[in-house]
This record gives structure tokens, C-alpha cells and sequence, in this order.
DNA sequence: CTTATATATGATTATATGTTCATATGTATA
DNA sequence: TATACATATGAACATATAATCATATATAAG
């Protein structure tokens, strides 16, 4: 875990090179030997791409409210359209979207098209997500 | 919870209104009651534009790794900057954006300021996005 | 007060993206 | 095959946003 209680400690100890000739600090200004310890933990670019798609994917209102309307029941696209009133066209491009990343799956049944929540997970994701914003801050809109 | 599992149930005792003028699903093509139901329980709007807003705010390769690098210990900005191999702007603006949705605090100490993880519950939602793209889906990158 | 440095921020620009419109695909039925 | 309808998708457009640049603010030291 981080620690970022009272004072830096090992921090103190690093081999400072505070490189007074540039202007702004461009090299580095601080703790080269943390930063050096930490980059070999960091999380690969790739990776970090991936995830950003996920979080990318549920940042928007639309998408969360059909994320929000399976979370309560599965329902075709048409379903989902009108209780969000949403045009058709609309909602299966978001649902395409959350497809993607494996948000939601769907079954087809005749013509329609039925789509949930892909698992278990991914309402818990979506529930830490509300939890975060139900902690009585940023009280906007 | 919702129920995606065997066939539709409750779903097949509802007053169907195929309105079989219209075109497309205009008005709306299934399901009336079990929309109505549902219809109460939704999200209200500005709720899911603020959570929306969440993970917007997560949804971005930059903030991923700043989360992640915060995630392991805390950073003054300008070892953050060197670190990820940013702008101390950039660095400084995703910080603004981190912020702003409490994802992040800081702590001045002289001339710099220090950033950690706001709580242990942001590290518990960025880890839920970490565990979902770890399940073998998705292998682009 | 002046200088130096760490951080913050406004403006600009290039890129990404959500919606709409039109149309295509897929399925059922006559 | 032809028609109807649920869903999917490509193109276009308007809006949002991340990086850069320039500059402002904040703190420390002289």
C-alpha cells in the first residue's frame, strides 16, 4: 500500500540531483531512487490504454443509465430506447459500445435482441462507481 | 438482483402494445408494465451525469497511470511528471481533473505538493477496473 | 523587495466522440 | 419471394477534451 501519512521518510534519503540550470524543473527535481523503484511497478502502457477504454466506456450519462436500466432487468433494444427515451438508432450505438468492452451480452429471441449485464463483476464495478459518488461530495447538479 | 438467466418470465404476461403504425419502434414495441416498473427504480438523471462524470474522469490513458503510480505511493508533481514522462502542465491539469472528482488529495509541503489517492475506496474502484480488463477479454494492445 | 523554483491555469489547437439521418442486415410471416 | 419490423451501422456534424505554450500564483531564500 502507499503511504502518505505523516512525513516522507525514505524520501528523505534519496540521492537528490536538483538540477539548478533549468528553468523549469525538466529533468527532475526530486527522489530519483523512488521514482526509479516505483517505474519498474507501473503499469504498461497497453494495459493502461485498456483500462482507460473501460473507464471511457462508462463515462457517459447514456451509458450509464442503460448500465443502470440492466442492472435491474435485462430488455430488448426497443425496451431500452423508451424507458430511456433514447432514439433507436442512439441506443444501439451505445450498446455497441458497451458490447465492446464486454459490459453487456445479449441473446436473440425471434427479432429481438435482449441484453444484460455481461456478469457479476461488472456490476460491481459499476456499484463502486456509484458508492464513490454517494459520499455526499461534489454535490453539483 | 436482476434475472437473465432461463426465459423471459414476467415479461410474457404483459399488456402488449405493438403500435403497428409507425415504422420503426417509435412509441414503444414491448413491455409496458415491466418498463413502467423499472421506469421508478432508474437512476435520475443527474446522478448518472455525475457518475458518468466519474468515470470520464477515469477514462483516460494518463490518468490511469497517474492513478496507478498513486496507487503505489505518493508523488509530488514534478516527480510525477518524470516519472510518466509528462509536462509538469499536463501533469498539473490531469492532477485538476483528479481532483476534481475527488479521486486524488494533496498535501503542500514547501514549494511542492504532494498527491496520493483520496481514500482506500478509490484504490478498491480502480482495482475493480484492473481485475475486469485482466480476465483474458479484449487482447488488443 | 527580488530572485528562483514548484505548481496552477487560461487560451489555442488537434483529436475524439455522441447523436442524428439514412440505410443495411436479420428474422418472421404471408 | 415479398413485406414488416427489430436491430445494426456508415457518414456527417457538433461538441468535448488532452496536450502545448505562455503566464500566473505560491513559497522559500537572499
Amino acid at each position: 500500500m502507499a503511504r502518505n501519512t505523516e512525513e516522507p521518510e525514505n524520501r528523505l534519503s534519496e540521492s537528490r540531483t536538483q538540477s539548478s540550470d533549468s528553468p523549469v524543473c525538466e529533468i527532475l527535481c526530486v527522489h530519483t531512487d523512488l521514482i526509479e523503484s516505483v517505474r519498474k511497478t507501473l503499469i504498461p502502457g497497453g494495459q493502461a490504454h485498456h483500462l482507460a477504454d473501460l473507464f471511457k466506456t462508462l463515462g457517459d450519462p447514456t451509458r450509464v443509465r442503460i448500465m443502470d436500466a440492466l442492472a435491474k432487468n435485462e430488455f430488448c433494444v426497443c425496451d431500452l430506447a423508451e424507458l430511456l427515451g433514447l432514439s433507436q438508432s442512439a441506443t444501439s450505438h451505445q450498446l455497441r459500445v458497451l458490447r465492446s468492452d464486454n459490459l453487456v451480452k445479449y441473446r436473440r429471441e425471434g427479432k429481438m435482441v435482449y441484453y444484460s449485464l455481461d456478469d457479476d463483476h461488472v456490476m460491481a464495478l459499476y456499484r463502486e462507481g456509484l458508492e464513490h459518488i454517494s459520499e455526499g461530495r461534489k454535490e453539483t447538479y
